[in-house]
This record gives C-alpha cells, structure tokens and sequence, in this order.
DNA sequence: ATCTTTTTTGCAAGCGCTTTAAATCAAACT
DNA sequence: AGTTTGATTTAAAGCGCTTGCAAAAAAGAT
C-alpha cells in the first residue's frame, strides 16, 4: 500500500492504462462502471491526488478563477469586499474551485494586469466587481473569450456578458419617498466622482423620485468625492453641513460615507435623527453596531457573490449559453437615523 | 508583429533556441546580458506571456501561495481576516505571487483538505494563522516538506517553523497595570474555549500581572464562550455584567468580543467607563468607529500579514535557511473605554 | 597560430496529465 | 463458424515550459 504520486503509478498498480484511469477519474461515462469504482476505491487507498500543474496543461483549464482585489483603499479590509470575496469563496469552494485573489497594484494599468491574467492560463474565468460605465474591463474580456460575470451593469448596454447588480435606483427612490413623507424637504446627497454605475444609478433613482413629486419646496445639495481621498471627503461633509440651509435628510451613496457623515454630524453637536436624519446603502455590519443604527438598504452582499460564484462556473461549464443577468431588490432596514424632519 | 503565444514562436521569431528564451526571461546570469534584454524586448512587442501551468509542470513550482480560509464564523467578513488576507495578499503582490483563498468546508477535515492542498501542488507556499496549542496542521507541513509560516507560536515549542506573533502577553499584563492603576480592583475577562495559542498568551499577561500584585482586594471574573455562538457569547457577557459584584473592568480577548460587550453594557443602561471599563485586542477599525471609542491594541494586522508574505517567500526561495521568527510589540491605543474606577 | 579556459547557446528529455484515433473484446446476429 | 455491432480500453501525441548536459563560440594564454 505505497502511494501512487502519479497517474501512472495507480495505472500500474491497476493494471490499465492512464488513458483509461484518467478517464474513470474524470467520471467519464464510455468508462465502464465497475472500473469507476475500481479505480476510485484505489485511488483513495493509494493516496493518489492528481497534479493540478498537468491536468491544467493538458486540458488547457487552470481549475481556478480570478478576482482582481484593488489596492487602493482599503483592499479586504473594506467591509464591502471583505463580505464579497467571502461569498465569492465560498461559492466556489461549493464546487471545489478556488479564487485566486490577484492584486491589482496601486499604479499601473489595470487592464495589462487583466490582461496578463487571462493570457498566461492561470485562471478560467474572471468575477468583476465595482463596474464602470462603458467598463473597458467587460470590453477586453469580451473580445478574449474569457468567462467572466460582473457584479453591476456596464451601462446602456446590458446585454451581451452576465451581470448581477443590485437595484440601488429603485432604493434610492424608496428612501427619498420615505424622508419625503417624514416632512423633509431640504435633501443632501452624498456621494463620490467615479463614473461607477451603482453610483450612477442610484443618484438617478433619488433624482427622478425627488423630481415627481413637483415640488416647489424641495431642494438638493448634491456632493461628492473622490473615494480614496480621506481629506475630500471630510471637504464634501462639510459642504453638505455647514453650508446656510443645511439638508434635514442626507443619502450616502454608500453605507461608509453614510458612517463618516455621522460622526461628522455628531463631532458638530448635531443629533440624529433629530437635527438630521441619514440613510446609506449596503448595510455593512458596521451599520448595525454604530450608534444610533444606520437606516441602510440591505444588498445583501454575500448572497449576490455567491450568486455570481454560480453563475461564473455556468458559464465556464457552457461558454456558449445566452447571457444571464439577475437584479436583486435591496431592502430597507429601517434603524434609527432617519426621523420627522425638524420643525422650522 | 504577430502575437508569440509560446516561448518557442518567441524563440523562433529570433533565431534562438526556447531554451536560451527561457534562461534569459528567467535572468538566468548564463545568458549574456545583451541577448537577455534582446529577448525581454521581443518579448514585450509580441505580446508574450508564458503560460504559467507549463511553468508550473516543468518547474515543479506553481507560483502560487495558499491561504486557508475558515468559513465557520464570519469568514473574510470578519475584520481580522479582512485586513489580515488584504495585507497578504498585498505582500505577495508586491513579489508578483498571487493568493489562492482556499475555503476550508465547515465540516470535514481541515487537515485532509490541506493534505489535498499541498500534494496537489498548487500551491508552493501556505500561510496559517489561528494557530491552536500543538497546531496538527504545522506538524503535517513539515512532515510534507512544505514552505509556510505561521501567524502565531503553537505553544512551548517555538522552534522548527517560522512565525510571527503580537505580544499579546505583555499586552495584556500592561492593560492589566493600567487599569489597576487607575484604581480598578475587580477584574473581568471576556475570552473564548478554543484554544488558539493567543488567547492563551493574553491570560497568561493578564494572570501574570494580576499575581504579581498580590493584592487581596483583587478578583477576577475568567468566563468564556464558544467562538462562534453567538447565544453563547451573549450567555458569556450576561455572566460578567449580571452576576453580584460586577466588575469594574474587563478585558476582551479581542475587539470583536470587545464590541458586544460594549453593546451589552449600553443596554443595561451603564455607562462606558464610567461604570466599567473596557479594553480589548486588535484595533480593527470598528474600534474607532463606535461610541465611546474602544480603547484596545492595535495589532498592526496588516503589517503583520505583509511581513509574514515576506517571510514565507523567502522560506519558499531558500528552504534550507535558519527558521525566523519575529514577535511585534502591539501598542495601546487609548480612546475612551477606560477610565477611573467607579467609587465603591 | 594552437591550445585552454570561459562564455554563451542548443539538444533533448522530461514534468503528469488529457484526448484523438485506433485497437481490442464481448455479445449478438446470420 | 463468420460477421457485425457496440462497449471498453489503449497507444501515442502532445500541452508549453525547465533544466542537465554537451556543444559551439569567443576570449585568453602560450
């Protein structure tokens, strides 16, 4: 019972061929039945584990899938992310494929890096998150025949690759229409330059809600920032709180703005709801310990990995499958920083 | 100016042989210094990329380095592990290695599954972290021959294996002298079953402290949960703050535990610190972001894990070096958990 | 100019697996 | 017994790279 280190060892110790252990291993079915089973039972006897190395030279398929981890910010450490690669991870682990975490540096273009991934065979297919408008990422892929799916929606164009996003227009609306009736009518929006399309779309949702109701009353201070820009984003804050006429409601784009502006609030005596009520969007777990709770949307962001986790290895199983595109409805939890606007 | 898809279109393309090619991208110092950067030319206008599952096979080395995930608790959601895997994988991006997050199931054995990991050989290198007292899975490694260092010491046997830990001991003895310091006398520890070697390093600092004093009036409250129940946890912190004679301080082996407890205690209507004091372990970034801010240690999780990347890769580079072990000082960080103690 | 020595390059043999095409075998018909 | 057919298995050719060893070229020594 010594072990097999490689295919041609068990095949000896069987007395078949590697063609054929290789392919009973594999679950071939021209493989009779019985030798599936005879070859399993010596495989796990015998210790064997195939090298990933050959089988992926061979067969042109690395077992692995990429996720580009940016390194400006806070990389993992961004609770968003964090919750993504986790489901993303364990998605895949589900099917015995593993990620591999590929860091896009600081500098440099990210697109050679994607670019390098996909040409030197190391993974089979490629998860995209943070999508732009007209994202030259989805672009490159396309043109490269790698699998991949997207977490947002390029734009316009939404057909023509797999996406799942996560519908922050609809929510943005909601959330407007709620402050709405708590009797606010000064509104402030929080939120950042990138031309990331959740952004966009979301901004599009509160505009759209703010502009049916026709309401002569009603104003919006819109600022944004910079994402990685910590001094920026304390600059917007103050726009937003210190300008005449300060907002009673603010929507952050996203639950970390959200967290900044109430601390910011606070810092300036402020209450919250009180003086000023606040919503953000993602209900990271930071939202639920943060003091008062932070109204937020729920976007469920593990599941939507683990969603994408699926959808990815669908397509790397079947490339030539129509496009699947799935939109999620975030929910609202309703915690304690949104309130009746202040009386005049 | 055809794309060179393998290192022999390369090769062809300047009248060279693949072997040479090779040697000289991989700056072998045999090939003159003049056909090496002729190569690196041709190289980058032909687009060349070498397939790394080739290397890989030929080499013997896959050029990846592994990380195992635990998916029982909160997963990279968690934000130790979020900063921990982010600072990795930022280390080994640094040397152009990528991470392979490899998601331990919640059940089955971890050791067969790392078994699995390294004999596959897709990875040359590995990283542990929450070592346990008499970790089995540093033993398997180095019965394997297999390159990893280790976040944290398995206990009294600190040689044989490259390591990196905080000094959670003298963490814990210096948070214990401050706290007496300012007059607290009736301690409590918030802590965990398992047992992963920094917990018991962190009571080890806070016993050793607390005998050294010899104090009579001292007493301290040692309860402790199962890391991932969150009833048992919340079982835990209701022995420390209802029983008779609570505490006036309490320390949290970690920030997370750290967190609730300060929850807790805010919901039994006590103020922070006025009626208890509270430090804990880590400084992840919540820690700043709550109210009152927590007065922890700041673990330095990141740096740590860029340095253990480091140390890991130079492992895989020179096997047969000296084993390294480096013990970082972590340093308090005062905000406003702690406070005099109550007057009785 | 010849013989060494040192530099530089090439040959060829794998690395361990997958896969195409062909061979073998057993069963089922004439 | 001779075919035919379908079910199994195998031979062999790579996949694209690295690397030990040998050969060729260049440089130095005599």
């Amino acid at each position: 019972m010594n072990k097999a280190n490689s295919l041609s060892d068990l095949a000896r110790h069987l007395g078949l061929s590697s063609a054929t252990v290789s392919r009973a291993l594999a679950q071939h079915d021209a493989i009779a039945l019985k030798t599936r089973e005879r070859v399993a039972q010596a495989a796990r006897e015998l210790g064997y584990v195939p090298n990933r190395a050959a089988q992926a030279l061979a067969s042109g398929r690395s077992g692995f899938v990429g996720f580009l981890l940016p390194m400006r910010g806070r990389g993992l450490a961004d609770p968003f992310l964090g919750e993504f690669v986790s489901g993303l991870t364990e998605g895949f682990a589900a099917k015995g494929v593993e990620l591999l975490l590929s860091a896009v540096p600081r500098e440099g273009s990210e697109l050679r890096h994607l670019e390098n991934l996909v040409t030197s065979g190391r993974v089979d297919g490629i998860v995209l998150s943070r999508i732009e408008l007209d994202d030259p990422r989805v672009a490159r892929l396309r043109e490269r025949a790698m699998p991949f799916v997207a977490h947002g929606r390029i734009g316009p164009d939404q057909a023509g690759y797999s996406w799942l996003d996560t519908d922050g227009r609809a929510a943005f609306s909601e959330a407007f229409d709620l402050l709405y009736s708590l009797g606010h009518r000064r509104f402030g929006l929080l939120s950042i330059d990138d031309l990331l399309t959740f952004r966009v779309l979301r901004e599009e949702g509160l505009r759209s809600a703010f502009d049916a109701k026709g309401d002569p009353d009603l104003s919006l201070r819109h600022v944004s920032c910079a994402r990685y820009d910590v001094d920026g984003r304390a600059r917007a804050i103050a726009r937003l709180l210190d300008g005449p006429k300060r907002p009673t409601a603010i929507l952050a784009i996203a639950d970390g703005l959200a967290l900044e502006l109430m601390t910011a609030t606070q810092a300036r005596g402020l209450s919250i709801p009180d003086d000023l009520s606040i919503i953000g969007f993602d209900n990271i777990p930071a939202a639920a310990h943060v003091t008062p709770g932070l109204t937020t949307f729920d976007a469920r962001i593990a599941e939507s990995a683990t969603q994408l986790a699926a959808m990815l290895l669908a397509r790397i199983a079947a490339p030539d499958q129509p496009h699947e595109s799935r939109l999620l409805e975030p929910q609202l939890v309703l915690r304690q920083t949104h309130g009746a606007a202040p009386q005049a």
